[in-house]
DNA sequence: TGTAACCGTTGTAGTTGTAGAAGGAAGTGT
DNA sequence: ACACTTCCTTCTACAACTACAACGGTTACA
C-alpha cells in the first residue's frame, strides 16, 4: 500500500514463488508437537501462555487472540490455573470481567515454548552476512506493511481465522 | 551447510529476526478455514487431495505424507472416495496395497485449495521489483538448503509436521 | 427504576483427529 | 507346508476442539 508497484508478469511470478518458498519453509518446520511434548499440554494452552507474557488479558481478549470461543477459553484457563501457570482476578474497573495474569512459572513455560518455536532452521546458515542483512531489511518491510494493512482492512487473516474450524496454527 | 558462516552476534540477531518475521507473516495468514469452507471438507482431506495431484500413492505413502496413522487414512480416503474425488485400486505389483488415484473432479478441488493457499498477501506489493528479485533469490537459496538438509538429517520437520498436539500426559 | 447489554461460567452435544488391538488378504523366506 | 511380515481395514476408546443455549452477576442507559 505504501508504494503500489507496476504489476508485470515477472513480478507476479516472483511474488508467487517467494510466497510459496516462505510458506514451505515455515510450514515444513512445524514444532508444535515438540512444544506440546515439552510442556505437557495441548498447543493451544501454550499459545495462551505466550499471549499472556505481554501483559494480563481479560477472558474476552484472550478468547479473541486465541480465535476460539468463550466456553473453551474458560476450560483452557481453568486448566492453566490448576497448574499454577496463571491466576484469575477480578477486573478493578469492571467486576464482570476477570483478568488473567501469568505467573512466574507460567512465564518460564512460555519462554520454553517460545525458545522452541523461534529457533531458526539450519538452512539459514547457508546465507552470507550481506545476504542476511538484505533479507532482514525486506522481511522487515513486509512485516511493517502487513502490520499497517491489518489496521486498514486486513480482514483476510483475521476473518478467516474466525470462521475457521480446524485447530489454530500458532 | 554449503557455506558455513562465521557466527557473529549481529548475524545471529538478524537470523532470529528474519525467522520471526517470516513465521509471523506466514502464520498470521492462515487460510485453512477458508479452504475447508470452500471445499466443504476438513482441512486434512484437502491436504490429502493436494498430496495426490503429484501422482497416485499407496495408503501407506499417503499416511506418511499426512503424518497420521493408517486407520485414519482409511477413514479420510473412504470419505474422499464417496465424494468421487479419488479412486482406490489394487497395486499392480503388490495386491496387498491399494493405490489411491485422484479423479478429475478431485484435481479440480485440489487446485481450488491450492489457489487459496498460495495467494500471496497484499503486503508483498509494497516491495519494489528489484527488492522482490533479491528476495526471490534468497528465499530460493533457503529452500534449496532446506531441501538438501532434509535428505541428510532432516527427520525433525517431517516427523513433527502433523499438528501433533497430543499432550500424552493429559 | 427498569431494562437491555455484556462478561464469564456451566452444561450439553457433536465433530475431528489420535491411538491401539485385532483380523483378513497377500507377499516372503525356510 | 509353515511361520513371519506387510498392507489395509474394522472396531473401540478417548482427547481436543467447536458450537449453542442458558444462567447469575454486573454495568450502562433510558
Amino acid at each position: 500500500m505504501t508504494t503500489p508497484q507496476p504489476i508485470t508478469d515477472a513480478t507476479r511470478e516472483a511474488v508467487d514463488r517467494i510466497w510459496a518458498g516462505m510458506r514451505s519453509l515455515v510450514l515444513s518446520d512445524d514444532r508444535r508437537g515438540e512444544v506440546s511434548e515439552a510442556l505437557g499440554m495441548s498447543f493451544i494452552r501454550s499459545k495462551a501462555l505466550r499471549r499472556l507474557v505481554g501483559g494480563p488479558l481479560t477472558m474476552r481478549e484472550l478468547t479473541e487472540r486465541l480465535s476460539t470461543d468463550k466456553p473453551y477459553t474458560t476450560l483452557v484457563v481453568d486448566d492453566l490455573e490448576r497448574r499454577g501457570l496463571v491466576v484469575r482476578s477480578v477486573h478493578p474497573d469492571d467486576r464482570r470481567s476477570r483478568v488473567v495474569t501469568i505467573t512466574e512459572e507460567g512465564a518460564a513455560a512460555a519462554a520454553r515454548a517460545e525458545e522452541i518455536l523461534a529457533r531458526p532452521p539450519e538452512a539459514m546458515r547457508s546465507l552470507a552476512p550481506e545476504e542476511l542483512e538484505a533479507l532482514d531489511r525486506m522481511v522487515g518491510k513486509l512485516a511493517e506493511a502487513a502490520r499497517t494493512a491489518e489496521g486498514t482492512q486486513g480482514a483476510g487473516a483475521a476473518r478467516a481465522s474466525g470462521a475457521g474450524q480446524r485447530p489454530g496454527t500458532g
